[in-house]
DNA sequence: TAGATACCTTATAG
DNA sequence: ACTATAAGGTATC
């Protein structure tokens, strides 16, 4: 058992649960067993389980469990391995966060937004993980895509023991390319089954792999993504955003088009690609992600002119 | 290239 | 109880 603990002055502002629990990361699972559409239940100081490893490759050289939680302005962990490092970069607990404020513009809904929920980081989750969990994620409820993320580990992940209680890593591109269109189907997936199941061929294969994108300009590199099946635009732009750290991107999703056409219609240009590069710019550009993220986590707790 | 439609499953509103 | 609608869209025509 490790154990540490990072002191919150020394890397900014954090909001550990708005971080993980806003529907940008379906890697953390609370261990109080609350679902994450029961937040008025939420004590504050609950802990936070991820397996890294599994499909992680040389991201994680180390497999293992890692537990979090917040007091004030103390983030503690416990872990198999010496996590600090990890947490890190998961995390993103380096970013200036104030500086990436101070780059975004200023306007009544950006502000309530950065306000109501200042600390929330976006997060970089694994690569394949985060492909496969925004596949899912097409029509559905927050809570269901977390929930089908804990199926597929719970199904075809390998188990991990910690402290004496049994985890799940995300299972490896080869382990879900075997599975069936049925046995995904089994868990609830629905048409997003052979979706997944063909990507994760894909990834298996070596035609393609998520990771491939990093190096590419933008563009060019939700382009790429949406090679995968079941990977359109708005999903590519969520793997990106979420996992390889394009901090630019703004997936266009339900919430922000709504956004768009309330708070900043001039931005809807029609095509997703001319709408994306004119609210990017109105987001500030290299950061608007962020933005995005806050905005996104805002509304969707009732945030906005209903309020 | 832009627009319309089907698609699994679940939860909620009426 | 039962039907309609919507949920972080994508593939296909």
């Amino acid at each position: 058992m490790h154990r540490g603990t990072l002191s919150l002055p020394s890397v900014g502002p954090f909001d550990l649960q708005s971080t993980v629990e806003s529907g940008q990361s379906f890697r953390w699972v609370r261990e109080d067993g609350r679902t994450y559409e029961d937040d008025e239940a939420y004590g504050g100081d609950a802990w936070y389980a991820t397996v890294v490893g599994g499909d992680e490759g040389a991201d994680a050289p180390t497999t293992g469990v890692v537990r979090v939680r917040q007091i004030d302005d103390r983030l503690e962990w416990e872990a198999s391995f010496d996590a600090e490092e990890t947490l890190r970069r998961r995390l993103r607990l380096d970013d200036d966060l104030p500086a990436i404020r101070a780059a975004t513009p200023d306007d009544p809904l950006l502000d309530a937004a950065f306000d109501r929920y200042w600390g929330l980081r976006l997060v970089r989750d694994p690569p394949f993980a985060t492909l496969i969990a925004f596949i899912c994620s097409a029509q559905m409820r927050i809570g269901r895509i977390h929930e089908m993320q804990r199926a597929l580990e719970e199904r075809f992940g390998e188990s991990v023991t910690f402290d004496g209680v049994e985890y799940h890593a995300f299972p490896t591109p080869a382990r879900l390319a075997e599975a069936t269109e049925a046995d995904l189907r089994d868990l609830g997936l629905g048409y997003r089954a052979p979706y997944v199941q063909r990507t994760a061929e894909m990834v298996a294969e070596g035609t393609a792999h998520p990771q491939e994108a990093t190096d590419l300009a933008y563009e060019d590199a939700r382009e790429y993504l949406t090679q995968f099946v079941g990977v359109g635009e708005k999903v590519a732009d969520c793997v990106l955003l979420f996992s390889l750290g394009f901090v630019e991107a703004v997936p266009l999703d339900t919430w922000i088009r709504s956004t768009i056409e309330e708070y900043y219609p001039e931005c809807d240009r029609g095509s997703y690609a001319e709408t994306s590069r004119a609210i990017r710019e109105r987001f500030g550009g290299q950061y608007a992600g962020y933005a995005q993220t806050y905005v996104f986590h805002h509304l969707r707790n009732g945030g906005g002119s209903a309020e």
